[in-house]
DNA sequence: TTCGAGTATGACAACGTTATCTCATCGACC
DNA sequence: GGTCGATGAGATAACGTTGTCATACTCGAA
C-alpha cells in the first residue's frame, strides 16, 4: 500500500486534477457539487497532500521557522508551545533553529535554513532579535519576520512583547508600597534589552515615591541561578543591605533564597525576594515567589498569529503581564 | 536575486547536473577533479540544494520527528537539544509534534505528519512510547522508529534507554547507607513503565539489605510538584514516619522539601529527601537535591543516532546514570 | 441578439532535484 | 585481441503538486 496522490483523488472524485488542488487549497470558483465530490474521495483515501511537491511547485512551504539562543528550557517550552498551537490550527510546521549569537557562522546557518526550507516567516526570540547582521540577511532575503521582545529597530520588523519598564516598575511599587525603602535589584544579562528595561522600571518606580537611587543596590547578574547567589551574598553584606531585592528572572530569585537560606536570612520576613517570568519555578521553591507573570505561550502564540495573518506587513502586539504575589515577600519588620 | 540552483552549479563548473548531485550526495564514480570543479562552483554561488526537490524526487526527505506528550520543559528541552545536535550533524532537520496520547486523534495525526512530510523517521518519548494503536500505525508504515524509555514491546524497535530499576536500587542503596531504615517512596505516573520500574529497585535494595517492604510507605505520585508536596504529608503523618523520602522525579523532591519546610521539618537533619532526573531544578531549591542523573540529551542524541546510522535495523542503547549526591541528604539523628 | 464580465473547469508546463538508463573509457584477463 | 568488469559522465524521465492559459457556460445589459 502506497501513499495516495492526488491523481488518485482526482480520479476517484472523477474530476480534475486542478479541480481537487482547487478544493485543498480554498481557491474561488469552485462548485458546491465538485468540492464535495471531492472531500469526499479525500477522506475514503485518507489522503494527505505531499508538503514537498506543494513547496517545489507553488510559492508556499507552509513551513515557518523559530530561532532562538536562550538557555531556559522553560521559556523554549512554552514559546514552542505557543508558537506550535497557531501552526496547527493553520496546518503549518515549525522548524526549530538553535543557534549561537556569539558563532561567526550564525548568518550563514539563517541563511543556509532560509534557502534549504524556502519558510514561509521566521519568528526570533531574544537575545537574536537584536543581532544586527542577522536581521540584514533576513531583510535581504525578504521573508517575513516577527521578534519577541526586540530592543532594536523596534519598527523594522513585526514584533510582540510585553512593557518591560511598567512591569519592573509595578513589582518596584508593590515593594515600596509593602513598606520597603532599600530595595536591591539584580539585573538581567547585558545581551538582553529587557535588562535595561527593567532597570528603567526600578528607577521609575523608586523617583515616583520619592525614593533616592542608590547605585550600590542594583548589582549586574545573568539571569541564571549562579548571579542571583552571588548578588543576595554582596547585597546583604552591605554595610545598610536591603530589606527586598527584586530578581529580574526567576533563577536568579532562586539564587537570592538559596543565599538567604545558607545565610541564616529568613524569607520573607528578614528579606522579601521578587523575581521575574513566573516560570514553573517560582511555584517549586519555598518560599513560592512573588513574580512578574510574562505570558510567554502567548507570546508564541501572538508571533505566529501575525505572520500567518499579515506576512510582510509590519504588525506590533502589546501583551499584559500580571503581577503575581506568592509568599516571598512581606512587609519589612522593624 | 533569486536562488541558485543545481543547474546554476553545473553552468558555473562547467560539468552535468547528474555530476553535481553525484558530488552533493557522495555517490562514487566522481573523479576528484570533478568534484573539485563542482565544489567550487558551489561556494561561489552560495548555493543549498532545495530540501522540498530532493524530497521530491529521492526516497529520503532528510527530516525526523520527535514526538512528545510529556509536559516537563526540562526534559523535552534536553531531548530536542540531544536530537537537534545529531541532526546538525547529519544536516537533518527536526521536526517537533507534541500530542496528546488520550486524543483520539492520536493516530491520525501521526498518520498525517508522516505523510505529508515524508519523515525519514521517528523518534518517541514516553508515554507516547507505550501506545500501541501508535505503535501499529508506524509499522502499518514502514518507518525507522527509535523510542527512548519505552515500556512494552521492547524488541519492537529500536530503543535508547537507562537502568531505571539499578538506578532506583543505587539511590536507595545509598540511603541506607546512611543509615536509614524506614524510606518512603513516591512513586511517578502510572502512564510511565519507569515509575514501576523504580518501584523494583526500591524494593530490591531493601531486600538485599534485609529491611521488610512496607507498603504503606509507598505514595503514588504523578511526577508534579503537588504530588510530592500531598506525600510528604500524608507520608509525614504517620505514627512510625520515614527518616528519608525518595522521590520518583526532581520536581516531587521540590515537593517533599516544600512541605518539609512548611511543617517545620529541616531537611536533611530530620529528614533525608532524594530526587530522579538531575534536571536543572535539583540545583535551584534548597537545599539542593540528592538525586539520580539521567543523560537526557544524551538520549536524544543516541536515538537520533541510532536512526541515522541504522534506520530500519533494531538497535538498542543503555545509557549509564549517576548518583548524585548533594545537600538534601544524610544520615539520621537518633 | 450580442457582448462582456464573472464563474467554473481542465490541459499542460513548470518547480529543482534524484533515479534510471545509456554510453565511453580504461585495464586486466584468458 | 577481444571480452568483461570497474569507473566516470551525461540525457532524460520521473516525483506530486501549483501556476498559467485556454475553454465553456451563465447572466444581465446594450
Amino acid at each position: 500500500m502506497t501513499r495516495a496522490t492526488i491523481k488518485d483523488v482526482s480520479r476517484v472524485a472523477g474530476v480534475s486534477i486542478k479541480t481537487v488542488s482547487r478544493v485543498l487549497n480554498k481557491e474561488r470558483y469552485v462548485s458546491d457539487e465538485m468540492r464535495q465530490k471531492v472531500e469526499e474521495a479525500v477522506a475514503r483515501l485518507n489522503y494527505h497532500p505531499s508538503l514537498a511537491a506543494r513547496t517545489l511547485a507553488g510559492k508556499r512551504s507552509f513551513q515557518i521557522g523559530l530561532i532562538h539562543d536562550n538557555p531556559s528550557p522553560y521559556y523554549i517550552f512554552n514559546m514552542q508551545a505557543g508558537v506550535g498551537q497557531r501552526c496547527r490550527e493553520a496546518n503549518f510546521r515549525m522548524i526549530i533553529q538553535p543557534c549561537d549569537v556569539n558563532s561567526p557562522g550564525l548568518i550563514d546557518d539563517i541563511g543556509a535554513l532560509i534557502d534549504q526550507a524556502q519558510l514561509d516567516g521566521i519568528i526570533m526570540t531574544p537575545p537574536v532579535t537584536d543581532v544586527g547582521t542577522a536581521l540584514a540577511e533576513l531583510f535581504r532575503r525578504k521573508i517575513p519576520v516577527v521578534r519577541v521582545q526586540p530592543g532594536t529597530d523596534l519598527t523594522a520588523t513585526s514584533a510582540v512583547y510585553i512593557d518591560n519598564v511598567q512591569a519592573a516598575d509595578d513589582m518596584t511599587a508593590y515593594l515600596i508600597s509593602l513598606g520597603h525603602r532599600r530595595i536591591g535589584l539584580v539585573t538581567g544579562h547585558a545581551n538582553y534589552f529587557a535588562s535595561g528595561q527593567r532597570l528603567t522600571g526600578y528607577r521609575q518606580a523608586l523617583q515616583r515615591a520619592g525614593i533616592g537611587f542608590d547605585a550600590s543596590l542594583v548589582f549586574p547578574g545573568q539571569f541564571d541561578f549562579q548571579s542571583g547567589s552571588a548578588a543576595a551574598e554582596a547585597l546583604l553584606a552591605l554595610d545598610d543591605p536591603p530589606t527586598a531585592i527584586f530578581a529580574s528572572s526567576d533563577e536568579m530569585a532562586a539564587g537570592v533564597l538559596a543565599a538567604a537560606h545558607r545565610m541564616g536570612v529568613s524569607v520573607p520576613d528578614q528579606l522579601s525576594v521578587a523575581g521575574f517570568d513566573d516560570t514553573d519555578l517560582a511555584q517549586v521553591v519555598w518560599p513560592s515567589l512573588t513574580t512578574v507573570r510574562q505570558p510567554i505561550r502567548d507570546l508564541g502564540y501572538a508571533a505566529a498569529d501575525l505572520l500567518l495573518e499579515f506576512g510582510e506587513r509590519i504588525e506590533r502586539r502589546q501583551l499584559p503581564h500580571e503581577l503575581i504575589v506568592r509568599g516571598s515577600t512581606a512587609a519589612p519588620k522593624n
